[in-house]
DNA sequence: TCAAAAATCAGTATAAATACGGATGCTATT
DNA sequence: AATAGCATCCGTATTTATACTGATTTTTGA
């Protein structure tokens, strides 16, 4: 049997080496590659045509996670993307899962988890554990909605209210009436179902939209 | 010569388990326990009465890297802590070198500056390198000014406005007058130097006061 | 114990935000 | 062609927030 080829990608050499010392017990599994960004990931990926899978770290400079995730999928291969990440948030989550990432593990998987996946992934199947695949559902049923409701200019007008503008000097940035600046004020409170901008501020940050 | 005994505590059970095996390579150092957060640690210290350094992350559940160092730095020991984190921020590395760490290593280090840094602790010295203490000494000069600066009183009220809540429905909820309530804004905006609520609440969260 | 900081309250005035109401031209989608 | 959403604008009125100056009591720290 054929042992299982990956590269490990995260620019956390302490937890990139770790993570590669851990695999080694494993007889099914062949760590190719240790890479520190995405960059160096597909300069990996060049040479080795044969790769099952990437076990990917989100947060990596010059080209991070989701880039990767983004070019892997656009790409004609089949290479198995896991993500191995910090963040038990919802948003981050989702975002992998839609940008086709097999699965998605927090640094605190223990070992058993992380080699029941490989394998898991490496026979063509996703697997998300439950309480991952339930943060997920949460952030879809009810961050994603607030996400994509403001319009570029309601998005334009949010961003300079939190730099601290008041509606009439946002007004002559933007070279258009205060009232227009009220009303999008005005609308993008109700959108967000806020009291005030200071809620506003709270929410918007919340949910990445400043 | 007696190797260095030291003890891992990080809730990333990957992390723990790779840096235990990182660390098997040298023979001056023996990885005495791994341990997932300060309860656990402070056992087995209690087990173990020749423990030279431990290697502490910071973000740990039940008690974090913050309380062990506090913790360790009012008993009675000459255990040196060592503290890895992934995070580079300047309030980070202060807090920790005010409560007594011996170094602050960041989890993209690489194997030779973590081995040196533990040779050199192990002698009693604290070793930080440049460009942590360079962060260090930027926070020192501006953040820790704007961190520090709000009364709990402040940060009180700046949590409830950060609600929605009005200067009224704060004056009611917290029994004293409206006018209270709008010198404590008023003082608020001053020391944060922000124009008004929106950039006020946009700071606050930049610098994780709500 | 003495000084500094914090928490409390006040007057007056202006500026800004919020809540109602309503309107028009434009664009994209059905 | 019609509907819906977006961006733009307006009036009136009320509520909130901000600016300035000033004060007292309590708490805290050196």
């Amino acid at each position: 049997m054929k042992p299982i080829k990956l590269i490990i990608a995260d620019d956390h050499e302490l937890f990139r080496n770790g993570l590669n010392e851990l695999l080694k017990k494993y007889d099914d599994v062949h760590v190719v590659a240790l890479v520190e960004d995405g960059n160096q990931l597909f300069q990996e990926l060049e040479k080795h045509k044969d790769i099952a899978i990437v076990l990917l770290d989100i947060t990596m400079p010059n080209m991070d996670g989701f880039q990767v995730l983004n070019k892997l999928k656009n790409s004609d291969n089949n290479i198995k993307p896991v993500v191995i990440s910090m963040h038990d948030e919802g948003n981050y989550i989702a975002s992998c899962a839609k940008n086709g990432a097999y699965s998605y593990l927090l640094k605190n998987t223990d070992q058993d988890e992380l080699i029941k996946t490989i394998r898991i992934v490496n026979d063509g199947k996703k697997y998300f554990q439950p309480q991952i695949a339930e943060k997920m559902i949460n952030y879809m049923s009810e961050q994603s909605v607030s996400e994509n409701i403001l319009s570029n200019k309601e998005k334009e007008v949010l961003g300079l209210i939190s730099k601290g503008l008041t509606t009439k000097e946002i007004a002559k940035q933007l070279f258009v009436s205060s009232r227009t600046i009220e009303t999008h004020r005005a609308n993008i409170i109700k959108k967000l179902e806020v009291k005030n901008t200071a809620e506003l501020i709270k929410k918007a940050t919340e949910i990445n939209l400043i």
